[in-house]
RNA sequence: GCCGGAGUGGCGGAAUGGCAGACGCGACGGACUCAAAAUCCGUUGUCCCCUGUGGACAUGAGGGUUCAAGUCCCUCCUCCGGUACCA
């Protein structure tokens, strides 16, 4: 009989069953969103890709295939399943590949996000293609115009003139976050400083709450971190330093902000950033050329120069001017020094070097006084070699002498209020966010320039982008739209005179910061979104991407849901709820895969050769989700493998041939399917997806063992077979469903049945293995019945042949018993 | 430097404080075959001996807590990611 079986059993063929399958579930609709009324909701998003060029590579299956089986798990627990997918095409990535392959954007993106989609169906993602969208489609990008006019009409948008992050390479000016480092985000160059008029975004109003709001998010640890440290808040209090010029009685009141306002006994100099306003009227005669020369010097750097040039030496100049410290009336000088920093505090600092390395390193360099007012202990150490920086108590400190540095900060802000010399501050790292783009390729910032009445929001929105054939940027500083002028020529909305548009565009991290609102009702025409469909699908259940965007899309997106929260539009402040950052997969020459490098391996030739379900299993199977991992071919041949051994273990036995039951196998097989559910259902819960699939194989490997029993089991062999099959489902659909039809079970596909629950009661057993210590080694095993309670076990162990020579006749000292489990005998 | 994460066989990796190495890959041996592929069956951490239902060692290093530690605590090392003149 088996020998016949074998003989006859058609061969697992992928292609037939992916050729069979997908047209069949594509007419089911099988992925369309859920609305059943009364089920409750589940938002699945995948980062919302840019289609590049390459195509998909193995790596992204990492990321969308685990989401995919999370989803389709999720419809069979009853939910209604909001899994959607669209294109992040505007903005700097899509032009730029746009340029370099002579194409229109617009074409780039249609191009490849055909790819993309393709290639998702081709992994079988369960996305909901009639929710799709495009962030450059005008009825998206209509409403991210609408957002930036709310951001405006709110206060929160603004235009100003300054010194920006600009990158040389790419030709573009970067926000704050995509400058990090000093490298651009995009080609990994150095990036420079360019004075440009920009728009800005007022992320610092929001500063705290993006901390706050922190704590309560289901988010990996260290993105949570990257925030808190981007944000960058820090306490400590502003004080006011008196400047006066000798020569020309100019004078100044010099804000500094401090951490430390302890130490400020010690405070032994004054040192001001290049970019400081009032430097020219407060330099000296005798120093003005060498001062002025510093500056341009100074300023002509990249931040980068300036920091790696800063971990050699540093560099100053005096101004020949100095400073008085208002708590104790001495006089300091007043250097500049590019190692004080424009952008952060009040641009001018007090230095302490006694207590700050690296007003240290400079007072040692210019040979200025190092005053020691903090010690650890209370007892002086000497502070000529280095700086101590630990908190202790305060010496010649005038009334403030004695105390420890907490109690002295608070009394020395208390002390500058009531003197008007300062006050406590809180400071942030965090800059406002810098979103216009000299390019053509971005929604276009929808503001007209009136003379008469300033800038303007256009509120007969799209403005659409012009069609232009010659869409390059150039070094100007000035967005290529500006050479649309008949574009550019308008009236002004408010007094009809003549006026200009806007001729920036906004940088595509703007349009992502609100894509995951539009998926709730894609096609809504009036307005961005329908509340109602909004209320009930968001926030985001789960969001699934790359660390990459720690500090960048995914605190803009904080940002954006928390303005609108005050708008009143939402009724959540924090967009996604759960998020979790796939690992990457390396290529094999264990390097990041790239088109450039020639390493990827792209999901289709895998498919080719092993079939999508084999694929899915093995990137499952790899490793933790969150776990970096390299790319094995040798792996993927396991998984179909397993594939080959579920083919031919579930046909071989449809039909058992009827036997005497074992009632012993039945146990064994309630047992063991029990424990497959119960252990598969709580691993992909919680994104376990290897050792689900582990399990799934232990599963397997059974049955296969006990497949010439399969007719003892009666009834209970193809109950097993189908829970098997529903649990693979999500994981393979193709062969789970080819199987389901081929055993004849209920239901058009597997797809659509139920999660199969366990009974806690097949998972006792009559017997269980005890394990017998002595001095926690193992000495022996035995096996007893389940319910053995502790004293029983005990007597058994001590009577054991082997435990009893092992004593030598003397008594134990302590017996430690874990029923169901182990003996532990102390002699 | 600071923040976050991780160090377990030849490899990817499993292990609510309770049998370290599940599952898979690779390798080795065998069956089937004229042969190969595929498939199936074994073996596979290291060492020792009196070769057994034997023993010792073993989760980056060193300490500690515990009847019991890969898991908890302390010190240190290495690697990965982030960040770094933020006063």
């Amino acid at each position: 009989m088996d020998i016949i079986w074998r003989k006859t059993l058609e061969p697992y063929d992928f292609r037939k069953l992916e050729e069979k399958w997908k047209p069949v579930w594509e007419r089911m609709g099988l992925y369309r969103t859920g609305t059943q009324p009364d089920r409750e909701p589940f938002y699945c998003l995948d980062y919302f890709p840019y289609p590049s060029g390459a195509g998909l590579s193995v790596g992204h299956c990492k990321n969308y295939i685990p989401t995919d089986v999370i989803c389709r798990k999720k419809r069979m627990d009853g939910l209604n399943v909001l899994h959607p997918m669209g294109w992040d095409a505007f903005g700097q990535p899509a032009e730029e590949y746009a340029i370099r392959t002579g194409t229109h954007p617009a074409e780039v993106t249609r191009i490849n996000s055909d790819t993309y989609r393709r290639q998702f169906k081709l992994i079988e993602a369960s996305y909901d293609w009639e929710r799709e969208i495009n962030s450059s489609d005008p009825d998206y990008y209509r409403w991210t115009q609408y957002f930036f006019n709310l951001l405006f009409d709110r206060g929160l948008a603004y235009q100003t003139e300054n010194d920006q992050m600009w990158c040389p390479e790419c030709r573009i000016v970067l926000s704050n976050e995509e400058a990090a480092g000093g490298i651009c985000w995009r080609c990994g160059g150095e990036v420079t400083r360019k004075k440009l008029k920009q728009w800005f975004l007022r992320i610092t109003d929001y500063a705290d709450r993006l901390l706050q709001d922190l704590e309560d998010l289901d988010w990996p640890e260290g993105i949570k971190a990257m925030q808190r440290n981007w944000i960058g808040r820090s306490e400590g209090a502003e004080v006011i330093f008196r400047i006066a010029n000798p020569e020309t009685g100019f004078e100044l009141d010099l804000p500094v902000y401090t951490t430390r306002l302890d130490t400020i006994y010690g405070a032994t100099f004054c040192v001001l950033a290049p970019e400081y306003p009032d430097i020219e009227k407060l330099v000296t005669s005798e120093k003005h050329d060498e001062v002025m020369d510093y500056v341009v010097e100074a300023r002509a750097k990249s931040d980068l120069e300036r920091t790696a040039a800063a971990e050699k030496e540093k560099t100053g100049v005096f101004t020949g001017c100095f400073a008085v410290n208002p708590y104790n009336g001495e006089k300091v000088p007043v250097y500049v020094a590019d190692y004080v920093l424009a952008g952060y505090g009040t641009a001018a600092i007090m230095a302490v070097p006694a207590h700050d390395e690296r007003d240290h390193a400079f007072a040692v360099k210019f040979s200025i006084p190092i005053v020691e007012v903090i010690s650890p202990g209370g007892i002086p150490r000497g502070v000529e070699e280095a700086a101590t920086v630990a908190d202790g108590q305060l010496l010649s400190s005038g009334p403030f002498t004695g105390l420890d540095s907490d109690e002295a900060r608070k009394s020395m802000a208390e002390y500058a209020i009531e003197n008007g010399i300062g006050k406590p501050d809180v400071r942030y790292r965090i800059r406002d966010w810098l979103v216009s783009r000299q390019r053509y390729w971005g929604a276009p910032i929808p503001i007209i320039h009136c003379e008469k009445c300033g800038a303007v929001p256009d509120r007969n929105l799209p403005v659409i982008l012009p069609e232009m054939d010659d869409f390059k940027p150039d070094d100007s500083g000035r967005s290529p739209l500006a050479r649309a002028e008949e574009w550019v020529n308008t009236t002004c909305p408010e007094c009809g005179g003549p006026a200009r548009r806007d001729t920036d565009t906004m940088a595509g991290f703007v349009c992502s910061s609100w894509y995951f609102l539009r998926f709730a009702s894609p096609h809504e025409s009036g307005r961005p979104f329908d509340p109602e469909a909004v209320r009930y699908w968001l926030p985001v259940d789960l969001y699934v991407g790359g660390a990459e965007h720690a500090v960048m899309h995914l605190i803009y997106a904080r940002f954006w849901t928390k303005v609108m929260y005050d708008e009143g539009m939402l009724d959540f402040t924090e967009p996604f709820s759960v998020l979790k950052n796939q690992g990457m997969i390396i290529g094999a020459d264990g390097q990041k895969m790239s088109k450039s490098k020639g390493n990827i391996v792209t999901p289709d030739e895998m498919v080719e050769k092993y079939g999508t379900d084999a694929l899915r299993l093995y990137i499952l199977f790899m490793g933790p989700f969150e776990a970096e991992l390299d790319w094995s071919e040798e792996g993927i041949a396991g998984t179909y493998r397993f594939l080959k051994r579920v083919w031919s273990v579930v046909l071989e036995t449809a039909e058992p041939q009827p036997m005497e039951m074992d009632e012993d196998f039945i146990v064994e097989l309630r047992y063991n399917t029990a424990r497959t559910v119960k252990k598969v259902t709580e691993d992909v819960n919680s994104f376990a997806f290897n050792t689900a699939v582990a399990a799934m194989m232990e599963y397997v490997n059974f049955l296969s063992v006990n497949r010439e029993r399969a007719g003892a089991a009666g009834s209970l062999w193809k109950d097993s077979i189908r829970k098997l099959l529903v649990l693979m489902a999500p994981m393979t659909p193709f062969i789970s469903d080819e199987l389901w039809e081929r055993m004849n079970f209920p239901g058009d596909t597997v797809t659509q049945q139920e999660w199969p629950c366990w009974d806690e009661d097949d998972l006792i057993l009559d017997s269980v293995e005890i394990v017998i210590q002595v001095k926690g080694k193992i000495r022996a095993r035995m096996r007893v019945p389940s319910e053995t309670g502790a004293d029983e076990l005990e007597k058994r162990a001590l009577s054991l042949d082997r435990i009893e020579e092992l004593l030598e006749g003397s008594e134990p000292r302590r017996v430690i018993v874990v029923p169901g489990k182990l003996v532990n005998i102390i002699p």
